[in-house]
DNA sequence: ACTGTTGTTTACTCGCGGGTATATTGCTTA
DNA sequence: TAAGCAATATACCCGCGAGTAAACAACAGT
C-alpha cells in the first residue's frame, strides 16, 4: 500500500520529468537536424546548436553521449518515416504499380521533411564506424522493400520489364533528390511535387501513345 | 639572335617545367578527388593526400593555395565534363527527346567518373564563400540547358506535356544518384547504367502499351 | 662560379571544436 | 531537514588539421 503522492496527478511527478527529458532530447534532435542540412556535419559545431537553444554544449552531453549519436538519431528518424512508408506500400492491397505509386508518393514527402532531408544529405562517411554500419543497413532494407514491390509489379505485369534493381536505384535516385532541391518557400508544395515525380517516373518523359 | 638552346629540343626548358608542374598540379587533383569521394572533404586531410602523393603538406601548398581551391578544381573539372555532355547534346540534331536521350546517357557515364561523382557528393556548404556561388552558378547554367532540350522536346511532341522544371530535376536526380551507387566493380558497367537508366526515364514504370 | 628561381623539407603556430571535471542550484523523497 | 539526483553552468583540456616560416637542394641562365 503506497502512500499517496502529494499532487493528485494521473502521472507520477517521475513520469513527467521522464517527458520533460524526452522532449528536451527532441529539441536537441529537431534543432540540430536543421543545421546539419544547412551547414553540413562537420560544419556545426554543438556550440552552434545549444547557442540556438539558449544552453551550453555540456547540457547537450547531458542527453547525449556525443556528436556522432546525434548525427545517427537523426538519420535514424528519418530512415524510421521511410521505412514506415515503404512497409505500408508494400502490405496493402492492388497491384505491384499502385503499391509502388504510393511508396514514391509517401517516400517523395518524407524527403521534404528536416529528418528525411538528413537521410539524403549525409554521407555515410560522416558517420562513426558503427552507426554507419547500421545506417547503411537500414537504408538497404528499405531498397529491398521498393525493389520487392518493384518485382512484384513486372510478375503481375502491372510495371515494365526490366533490371529491377537498376529500376530502384533509378526511381529512388529522383525520389531522394527531391531532399537536395526542395524548398517549402518554392513554387510547388510538397504534395505537388510528390504527385508531379511519380507521374513522370511512372509515365516516363515520351509521350505515351507512342511505342518507343 | 637569341643563342641556341644546349640542348636540341622544340620545347624550352621553361615549357617543360610548366608542363611539370601542370602535371603534378593534376595529380594533386586526382588523388584528393578520390580521398573526398571516399571519406568526404572535411574528413580528409591535407596530410593525407600529401603521404598518398609521397610528399608533404607544404608541397601542396606550392601548388594551391588552399584546401577549398582543390575542392573547386575538382568540381570545376566535373561540372566542364557535364557542361560539355549538355552542350554537346543540345547542339545537334534531332528531336528534342533524341538530343535529350543523348545528354542524359552522356551525363550519366560522367557520373562514373572520379570528377563527376565529386560534383553530386559536394555539398554547396562546403565551399568557402565565393567559391560556393561559382559552383551554384555553373550547376545552374547546366540545369538551365538541360531544361531547354526538355521544352524543345514539348514543343516538337517527342517529349511529354508537364513541367519542364519539376521534369528536369526528377531526371537530373537519378543520373545525378548514380554517382552515389555506382561501383566500378559492381555487376553493371558504365555504360550499361546509363543506357538502362536513359531507357527507364523516357519509358517509364509503366509498360507501354497501355494508358496510364 | 654566382645568382636567382623552383621545388621540397622540417619544424612550427594557432584556433576551433569535441569532450570533460567540477561546481551549483533546486527539486524529491524519506 | 538531510540525502540524493537531475539539470545546468563555468572553466577547462587536448588533439587535429589548416596554414606558414625558414632553410635547403637542385638547377637555369648569365
Amino acid at each position: 500500500m503506497a502512500t499517496l503522492s502529494p499532487r493528485q496527478s494521473p502521472w507520477s511527478n517521475r513520469e513527467a520529468r521522464e517527458r520533460e527529458r524526452e522532449s528536451k532530447r527532441e529539441a536537441v534532435l529537431a534543432t540540430a537536424v536543421q543545421f546539419f542540412n544547412q551547414k553540413g556535419f562537420h560544419a556545426t559545431s554543438l556550440d552552434d546548436v545549444a547557442t540556438a537553444l539558449n544552453v551550453t554544449k555540456p547540457t547537450i552531453y547531458h542527453y547525449f553521449s556525443n556528436k556522432d549519436e546525434i548525427l545517427f538519431e537523426c538519420v535514424g528518424r528519418g530512415l524510421s518515416a521511410l521505412r514506415e512508408a515503404a512497409d505500408a506500400a508494400a502490405a496493402r492491397g492492388g497491384s505491384g504499380m499502385d503499391r509502388l505509386r504510393a511508396l514514391m508518393r509517401e517516400y517523395a514527402l518524407v524527403m521534404t521533411q528536416d529528418f528525411g532531408i538528413c537521410v539524403t544529405r549525409t554521407a555515410d562517411a560522416e558517420l562513426a564506424e558503427e552507426s554507419r554500419l547500421k545506417f547503411r543497413a537500414l537504408k538497404r532494407e528499405i531498397d529491398e522493400t521498393i525493389r520487392g514491390v518493384v518485382e512484384d509489379g513486372m510478375r503481375d505485369g502491372s510495371i515494365a520489364q526490366g533490371d529491377a534493381r537498376l529500376m530502384t536505384f533509378t526511381l529512388s535516385g529522383s525520389l531522394n533528390w527531391v531532399a537536395r532541391w526542395y524548398d517549402p518557400k518554392g513554387p510547388m508544395s510538397a504534395s505537388e511535387i510528390a504527385d508531379g515525380a511519380v507521374s513522370m517516373l511512372v509515365n516516363g518523359l515520351a509521350p505515351r501513345g507512342e511505342a518507343v
